[in-house]
DNA sequence: GGGGAATCGATATGCTATAATCGATACAAT
DNA sequence: ATTGTATCGATTATAGCATATCGATTCCCC
C-alpha cells in the first residue's frame, strides 16, 4: 500500500481520521469500520474507504479496520514517525504563539530556532534561540533544515523566502499574506486567513440576504 | 455579474487577486492585463479571466481591467465593505494572537468580544472584553452576532459550537483541530495546521527520498 | 453446517474544475 | 483607412475527484 500517488485532496483528509482515531478511548473495540468513520466524519463511507486503501493494508468484512494498525499506517504515510526539522522567521506575535504550540511534536516536525530581523531577545519563552536573519541561509544548510515557517508580514516575505532556497530548504509553510514565487521543486503551502474569511464572508452573506427574503 | 453561483475554489482565489492588485503602486498604469495578473501570480491566464468574468463587469481587449474598479468589485462581492461582526471564544495564545491581529477590519471583519472558561483577565492588551463562557449564547443573541471564532482546546470545541449555534451564529471560524458537526445550514470554516502539515511533510518525505535514489 | 447480515474492494458512472482553443473586439501604427 | 497585435470572452475538451453500484468475503446466529 505504499508509494502510491496520493492526491492532496485524499492527503488533507487524512489527519482528520487519525485524529479521530487517536481519540477513540483504549477500552473501546479494538476495530472500527469505514461506515463508523463516515458517519462519526460526516462523510461519504466510499470515500473513506478507497482514502484508507491508500494508506493501509486493509480490513476485513464484518468487521472493519484494527484502530491501531491503521493509526501506525496513517502516520507513517504522513511521516509523523521520523522528525523533520523547521525554522521559523518572524519572531512577531503569530510567530511566538507558533513556537509556543508545543502540538507539533506529535507530527515530527520539530522548530530548531526562530529569525527576526530584529529580535527583541535571544530566547523565546520555551527556551528556543532567535537569532539575527543574517544567519538564516548558513543555519540552514550547516544544519539541514528542509522545512522554513514564515510568519514575517507580507512586505518581506518573498525576501525571506528567496533566502531559505538559498539554504537548501525544500518546503516553506507559509503564513504570510502574499504570493511566493519560488523554483518548481520547492513547495510552498500557504495558511492563508485571508481564503478562509473570504469563504466566511460570502457565506454569511447569503444568509443575511435570504433572511431579508423571507420577511418580504 | 452579481449573484452567480461560485465555486469554494473561485472564491479561494479572489483574496489573492486582491491583494495583488492593492499592491501596485499608485503612479502605475490604471489597468492591468488579465495575462499580467496570471504571470505575476503563476496561475493561468484563462482561469484569471474566468474568475474575473463572476464578479466584475469585464476588461477591455488590448487594455485589460480597470484597476480601481476591479478592487472594488471584488471587495463588494467579498463582503468586505460592510463589517460583520464576530465573537472569539478561548483567550488562549492563539486566541490573542488574533484577537491582537489588527488586519482583519481590512476584510470587514470586527471581533466584539472574547470568550473565555477560565478568564485571567477582563480585557484583552487592545482593550476588548473577555467574557466568562457562560454569556456566550446570551450575548449572541442581544448583539446578532453572526460568526464566531473557536480557538479552543479540541476537547471543548463541539461544546462552544453548540452554545454559539443556540446563540444564533451561521458561520463558525474552526481553529480548533476537531470536526464539527452542526446543521446543514451553519458554515463551518476548518483552519486545521494539521492538513497543511500533512501536505508539507509527504512533499519532504518524497524530497528525501529522490534524493537518496539519485546518490545510488 | 447453513443462512443472513455487514462490510470490504473494485469497477463504473457522473460531475466539477481546470486547461486549451477559437473567434471577436478594440487600440495602435503606418 | 487598413492592417497588425494584444486582449477578452465563449466554447469545447480533458482530467481529476466524488459518488453509486456490484460482487466477494467473513463472521454471527440459529
Amino acid at each position: 500500500m505504499e508509494d502510491k500517488k496520493v492526491s492532496k485532496s485524499v492527503l488533507k483528509r487524512l489527519p482528520g481520521y487519525l485524529a479521530y482515531l487517536k481519540n477513540i478511548p483504549e477500552n473501546a473495540p479494538p476495530h472500527i469500520s469505514a461506515t463508523a468513520l463516515a458517519n462519526a466524519l460526516g462523510m461519504g463511507e466510499v470515500q473513506v474507504r478507497k482514502d484508507l486503501a491508500m494508506v493501509s493494508d486493509g480490513g476485513r468484512p464484518k468487521i472493519g479496520y484494527l484502530r491501531e494498525s491503521l493509526i501506525d499506517d496513517i502516520e507513517q504515510f504522513l511521516g509523523y514517525d521520523n522528525t523533520t526539522d523547521a525554522v521559523l522567521i518572524g519572531a512577531g506575535k503569530l510567530g511566538q504563539a507558533l513556537m509556543g504550540y508545543g502540538g507539533f511534536d506529535e507530527y515530527g516536525l520539530n522548530i530548531l530556532a526562530a529569525f527576526d530581523a530584529d529580535p527583541k531577545t535571544d530566547k523565546t519563552e520555551e527556551g528556543k534561540p532567535i537569532y539575527n536573519i543574517t544567519k538564516l541561509a548558513h543555519f540552514c544548510r550547516t544544519h539541514k533544515v528542509l522545512m522554513g515557517i514564515i510568519t514575517v508580514p507580507a512586505e518581506a516575505a518573498q525576501e525571506v523566502a528567496d533566502q531559505l532556497i538559498a539554504g537548501g530548504i525544500k518546503a516553506i509553510w507559509n503564513f504570510a499574506p502574499a504570493h511566493l514565487d519560488v523554483p518548481p521543486n520547492i513547495l510552498v503551502q500557504n495558511e492563508n486567513m485571508a481564503t478562509s474569511l473570504a469563504v466566511l464572508s460570502v457565506h454569511l452573506q447569503a444568509q443575511i440576504k435570504e433572511e431579508k427574503e423571507v420577511k418580504k
